[in-house]
DNA sequence: TTCACCTGTTAGATCACTCTGACAGGTGAT
DNA sequence: ATCACCTGTCAGAGTGATCTAACAGGTGAA
């Protein structure tokens, strides 16, 4: 992926409502799913999604426990992140594209 | 506007990338409108629709000018943001809801 | 067995965003 | 008059993100 598709990525998955507030959540700690959809008054499923943007952007972890009494929980927690958003920042993450990336995707001319 | 709607405008500005272009197209000094286009490789009607969000979040401004030989021109450029990202940040912008905005929308009970 | 929890997936509706093509208007130069 | 630029708007198509409802499976406790 390149670097501004992982920029992209991240602003992306910042970028919903539902994820601030799920990111929020996990700011005091671990929380498994189910009891964090309750917390962010959203159904399972949805939340499923959210967290799926939010684990690509690797803003996020999820690892399955088996709980003393036996039961799967799956615990979801924040990974620390610090982003500086500049112009630089975005003209470093388009540049570096020109570089890593020699794909054979066809360039727009000038 | 609430202090997380503002931060989700932010974020959901930059998060796509035609408009992340067109900030760094804009990088080196004002451009106007259709120059804007060809160099961003979009249409001009596009160009249009993602100038009103960065407008909105208040990424660029654009004013429109007589040029010295009569012509209208409407330079967009870009105006100077900086923002730290960190889950401090967002904590930050949804605990400033609760305060500025008693606002009589229905809260959701624990 | 039934209840209350848990994880995980799917099909499909809905909605917002994105994008194209076409239109209407203006200027100055040839 | 025609050309080459410019600004601005609109309807509609297309696409991808979002969301709901329903399903299938598991555990331990009453």
């Amino acid at each position: 992926m390149s670097a501004s598709e992982d920029l992209l990525q991240l602003l992306t998955a910042l970028g919903h409502p539902v994820r601030l507030r799920v990111l929020a959540e996990l700011a005091e700690g671990r929380v498994h799913v189910s009891e964090l959809a309750r917390r962010a008054g959203v159904s399972r499923p949805l939340l499923y999604m959210h967290l799926e943007r939010l684990e690509a952007a690797r803003l996020v972890e999820g690892r399955l426990e088996l709980s003393d009494d036996g039961k799967a929980m799956k615990y979801i927690e924040l990974l620390p992140f610090d982003l500086r958003l500049t112009i630089d920042t975005v003209l470093a993450a388009l540049r570096a594209d020109d570089q890593e990336g020699p794909t054979d995707v066809q360039e727009t001319p000038r």
